[in-house]
DNA sequence: GGGATTCTTGACATAATTAGTCAGCTTAGT
DNA sequence: ACTAAGCTGACTAATTATGTCAAGAATCCC
């Protein structure tokens, strides 16, 4: 039950992004330092969220990345199925034919289950959310 | 987002065990026969499951495994605990102080609530439950 | 008591995955 | 041209996953 750093990477960076917002795009290198990330394997994080369109990138000087939708429309699902595949913790809950025991195996249906928790949560969360969050959170500990 | 094989095969044999209900102890292999699991691997599973006491086992001829408790007592999270540990997608989630960002982390929220659904499914299934479900099973598959 | 049977323990082995790193390339702005 | 960015694919070290193996200890049956 393990989410590897590329998921946790990824859903930081993408609100990082996000928390950016300006018109011009931001830099991997300046993502990687805010966030304590390895700008190298950022990079190759980016790649993987630019193939499945999340992100769309700029070269060249002043180049980077911008979202390539409003933070409202990627829901954390998106992002997480780009990073780590399905959310299936399970292989045949996704395809029931890879276990010959499959059909009828009784066990097989928590895994499901628990798949479907866990999209409602990925799937119903956006990063509009997460940035709404941040700044309550701003003003809470400003606040005192 | 995955479960091992520990987990998955300890849920099948502990449900298997569950299934025999004798008073007699079932042997880890007749468990790996029909659950085609490899025995020595059980064997493996049994013992993690024997020290966080969910099973007895009794050695030498006519020996083997039964459960400590009854069935309705026997939460599936107790069972993936014990073989997969937390069920924290992430570990700041258990512990704050191992990330210093973890505390003004706002994607932290989204791994502790992803702990909290699946801990819901997990914790509020039993073997009794699962049980059942075979039994509903069979009834299904053998009518008609 | 001897042998067979079953669990017990710890070490070992192999493969896959994770978490990066690196070098060299392409593109674009000045 | 030069430099600053992203792009690509290969490489590596460490860890985890998935078993296997060997030797032992307890127990039962004859």
């Amino acid at each position: 039950m393990n989410i590897s750093t590329r998921g946790r990477y990824a859903l930081r960076a993408m609100l990082d992004l996000a928390l950016q917002a300006g018109d011009s795009p931001t830099m991997v290198k300046d993502i990687s330092r805010r966030q304590e990330i390895s700008d190298l394997y950022l990079e190759q994080l980016f790649s993987r969220l630019k193939i499945v369109g999340l992100v769309r990138s700029t070269r060249g000087p002043r180049g980077g990345f911008t979202l390539a939708k409003p933070p409202a429309q990627i829901r954390l699902s998106e992002i997480m199925q780009a990073m780590e595949g399905s959310s299936a913790p399970v292989a045949c809950v996704d395809n029931v034919h890879c276990c010959s025991r499959a059909e009828f195996c009784i066990t097989r249906r928590i895994w499901v289950e628990m798949k479907k928790v866990t999209d409602e949560v990925l799937g119903s969360t956006t990063l509009k959310d997460l940035m709404i969050q941040v700044a309550e959170h701003e003003v809470e500990t400003s606040g005192a």
